[in-house]
RNA sequence: UGGGGGAUCGUCUAGCGGUAGGACGCCAGCCUUUGGAGCUGGCUACCUAGGUUCGAUUCCUAGUCCCCCAGCCA
C-alpha cells in the first residue's frame, strides 16, 4: 500500500523538527510516531489533537507511518473495554494504523531482560523500603534526597530478589526495583526513580503472568524504542522526564533511539478534560454515562452530532506550540456549523408548539409544497412537504406585545411561513383561567403561495412550521456548556461540580417535526431550519424520535434581545 | 527559595534582524423566502527595563508573571 503523503496544510515547531530530522538523514531517514493511550478511560477531543497531529505527521511524510499502542502497564485500572473503544474512536476520527497495534504489555518479557541489564550494569537496585519511607527520602523540591539502605546491596543480590519479585515470593509494596541514577539530583524524576512494583494483580491481557509491573518511566522509552519509533511526542508535564526519557534508552543500549518532544495539551473552555474529573462526573451520576453528548469525550462528541471532518479541521485550526493555552468553545462550534452547513439536510421542526389556525383555509384541504434540501448543495434535491389549515408554529416566533426590532408574528402583523404563504394574524385565543396564549387566528393571502404571483411581496420574517395532523412527534434535548466557569478560574479548595450548568441539558418532550423525518436513521445530522444542527439519537423509537442539538445556528435576534434586555 | 518550560490581538496561532499576518470572536454595512449561509469594511497584540544595531517581536542582560515536577499513576 502506498499511499502518496498528503502534504500538510499548516506547519508548526514538531513538524519542523521532524522535517529537519529527515532532511539530515537522522533515524535513517524514517518517520514513525505513535499514539499510545492508556486503555483506562475513553478518548477525549484532548486525544483528538495528539492523534491527529501524530497521526497527521506520518500521513505526510514518505513512508511515514504512526502505530497504535496501548500503553497498558497499570493493571489496577485497564480493562479490554478501553482497548476496543479507543480503537473505534480513533478509527471514527479518520486515521488508520494499519497493522500497527501494540500493546506495551506484549513487551513484558523484553523489559524484564532490559531491567536485567540495568542491574548487571550496577545501574537499578531492589529496594525495600516502603513507599512512606520512600517519599521521606526523596527529599523535597529545594532539598537533596538520601540514598536508601539498600542502594547499595550486591549486583548478585539485586539479581536474586528482582527474580523472586517476579516468582512471587514477595507481597505487594515490599520491594521495588529502582534505577540507580543521583539522590541529588535537582531534578525529581532522576532521584531514583521506580522501574518495578510489585502488584499482585491480574493483568487483562497478560492474566496472572505477571505480579510485577513496569513503570512509565521504564516502559515507555523501551516501548519506543523496540518499535522504531522516531519522534515520541507527548505533552509539556513529561518535559522534565525526558533526561530519564533518554537514560534508559541508553543505558539499555537499544538499537534504536526515538527522541521525545513535547507539546501543549488542549483545553477547551467551559469544559473538563481530565480523566478523573470525566470519571467523577460519569461515576456521580451527574451527566448520564461516557457518551454524555454534554461531555468532551469523542463518544459524547459523536452523540451530540459533531463530525471527524468538523474535529479534524479545530485540531489543524488551534496549531501546535509549547505554551499552556485554552481554545474558545466557540471555535469548535464555528467548525461543525461549517461542516455541516454545507452537508446537513435542512428540514422544519417546532420546538415549543404554538397551535395555529388559518381561518380561511379550506378545512380538509391538504397541499403538498416543494422546499429546497440545502441551499449550499443543489444535489440535494427537493422535497414535498404537507400544509393544511392547522400548523403548529414556535411560541418563540410569536409576541402579542412584541419589541423593538422583533420581525416575527404579532397581532395584526404578517409574516411568510417558509415554502407557503403569507399569513396574517387576526387573533389570539387564551385559557381563560391562566392567560396562557393557546391558539392563534390567522388568514392566509391565496397569491403568496411560494412561487406564486405574489410571492415577491416582502415581509418582514420567515418562520418554520408543521402541519398539525402530519407532524411527527420528538424529544429534542438541548445542550449548553457543561460549566458555568473555565475550569481554570475554579480555585482548587472548592468542589468545581458546585460550577456546573443546571441547564447543561433542556429537555424538551413535545416537539413536532415534519413526516418525512419518521424514519431518519440514528447519527443522522439535519438543521432545522432557523434553529440549528441536530442528531438523531440512538434513543429514538418509531413513533417517538429523539433528537440532540449539536449547536445552534447563529442568532442575529438572540443576541439584539440579549442586548436590549440588561440583567 | 531547586529544576524544567512558557510569555504576540478578547482566544488560538504565524514571524526565524527589515511595514506584526491568519483564524475564531466582536462591531458596522450589503444581501437574503433560514435574523442561517454568503459578501464588504472595521476593531484590538509583541510582559517590563536596559543594551547591541541604521533598524529588535526576533540577538544580549536584568527583572516580572504564568505552567509543570516531591505516585510504587500515566
Amino acid at each position: 500500500m502506498s499511499t502518496a503523503p498528503e502534504p500538510p496544510v499548516r506547519s508548526d515547531f514538531i513538524r519542523e523538527i521532524v522535517a529537519a530530522d529527515r532532511a539530515a538523514g537522522k533515524h535513517g531517514g524514517r518517520v514513525v510516531t505513535r499514539f499510545p493511550p492508556e486503555p483506562n478511560g475513553y478518548l477525549h477531543i484532548g486525544h483528538a489533537k495528539s492523534i491527529c497531529l501524530n497521526f497527521g505527521i506520518a500521513n505526510e511524510q514518505p513512508g511515514g507511518i504512526c502505530h497504535l499502542r496501548m500503553d497498558d502497564t497499570n493493571p489496577t485500572t485497564e480493562d479490554p473495554e478501553y482497548v476496543q473503544a479507543i480503537q473505534e474512536d480513533v478509527r471514527w476520527l479518520g486515521f488508520d494504523w494499519r497493522d500497527k497495534m501494540f500493546f506495551a504489555s506484549d513487551y513484558f518479557e523484553r523489559l524484564y531482560d532490559f531491567a536485567v541489564v540495568l542491574i548487571k550494569k550496577g545501574l537499578a537496585y531492589v529496594d525495600s523500603l516502603t513507599a512512606d519511607e520512600m517519599r521521606r527520602y526523596r527529599g523535597t523540591l529545594t532539598e537533596p534526597g538520601q540514598p536508601s539502605p539498600h542502594r547499595t546491596r550486591s549486583i548478585e543480590e539485586n539479581l536474586d530478589l528482582f527474580r523472586r519479585m517476579r516468582a512471587g515470593e514477595f507481597a505487594d509494596g515490599t520491594h521495588v526495583l529502582r534505577a540507580k541514577i543521583d539522590m541529588a539530583s535537582p531534578n525529581i524524576n532522576l532521584r531514583d526513580p521506580v522501574l518495578y512494583r510489585i502488584r499482585h494483580v491480574a493483568h487483562y491481557r497478560t492474566g496472572t503472568s505477571w505480579c510485577m509491573y513496569p513503570s512509565y518511566d521504564f516502559a515507555h522509552p523501551l516501548s519506543d524504542a523496540i518499535e522504531g519509533i522516531t519522534h515520541s511526542i507527548c505533552t509539556l508535564e513529561f518535559e522534565d522526564h525526558r533526561p530519564l526519557y533518554d537514560w534508559v534508552v541508553e543505558q539499555c543500549e537499544t538499537p534504536r533511539r526515538p527522541q521525545q518532544i513535547e507539546f501543549a495539551r488542549l483545553n477547551v473552555t467551559f469544559t473538563v478534560m481530565s480523566k478523573r474529573k470525566l470519571l467523577d462526573l460519569v461515576e456521580r451520576k451527574l451527566v448520564n454515562g461516557w457518551d454524555d453528548p454534554r461531555l468532551p469525550t469523542l463518544k459524547g462528541l459523536r452523540r451530540r452530532g459533531f463530525t471527524p471532518e468538523a474535529l479534524r479541521a479545530f485540531c489543524e485550526a488551534i496549531g501546535v506550540a509549547k505554551r499552556d493555552a485554552t481554545v474558545e468553545m466557540q471555535l469548535l462550534e464555528h467548525f461543525v456549523r461549517e461542516d455541516l452547513n454545507k452537508r446537513a439536510p435542512r428540514v422544519m421542526a417546532v420546538l415549543r408548539p404554538l397551535r395555529l389556525v388559518i381561518e380561511n383555509y379550506p378545512d380538509g384541504q391538504v397541499e403538498q409544497l416543494e422546499a429546497v434540501n440545502n441551499p449550499e448543495d443543489a444535489s440535494a434535491g427537493t422535497r414535498r412537504i404537507p400544509f393544511s389549515r392547522v400548523l403548529y408554529i414556535d411560541q418563540e416566533d410569536f409576541k402579542e406585545d412584541p419589541p423593538k426590532q422583533f420581525f416575527r408574528l404579532a397581532p395584526g402583523r404578517e409574516v411568510r411561513l417558509r415554502y407557503a404563504y403569507i399569513i396574517t394574524c387576526i387573533g389570539v385565543v387564551k385559557d381563560p383561567n391562566t392567560g396562557e396564549i393557546t391558539e392563534l387566528r390567522c388568514t392566509y393571502d391565496p397569491e403568496t403561495k411560494s412561487g406564486g404571483a405574489q410571492a415577491q411581496r416582502k415581509v418582514k420574517a420567515t418562520i418554520h412550521w408543521v402541519s398539525a395532523a402530519h407532524a411527527v412527534d420528538a424529544e429534542i434535548r438541548l445542550y449548553e456548556n457543561l460549566l458555568l466557569t473555565d475550569p481554570a478560574k475554579i480555585p482548587a479548595d472548592q468542589d468545581w461540580t458546585q460550577h456546573l450548568n443546571p441547564r447543561s441539558l433542556e429537555r424538551l418532550p413535545s416537539c413536532k417535526v415534519e413526516p418525512g423525518l419518521a424514519s431518519i436513521a440514528p447519527g443522522t445530522s439535519v438543521q432545522f431550519e432557523r434553529v440549528g444542527y441536530f442528531c438523531a439519537d440512538p434513543d429514538s423509537k418509531p413513533n417517538q424520535l429523539v433528537f440532540n442539538r449539536t449547536v445552534t445556528l447563529k442568532d442575529a435576534w438572540a443576541k439584539l434581545e440579549k442586548a436590549q434586555t440588561p440583567r
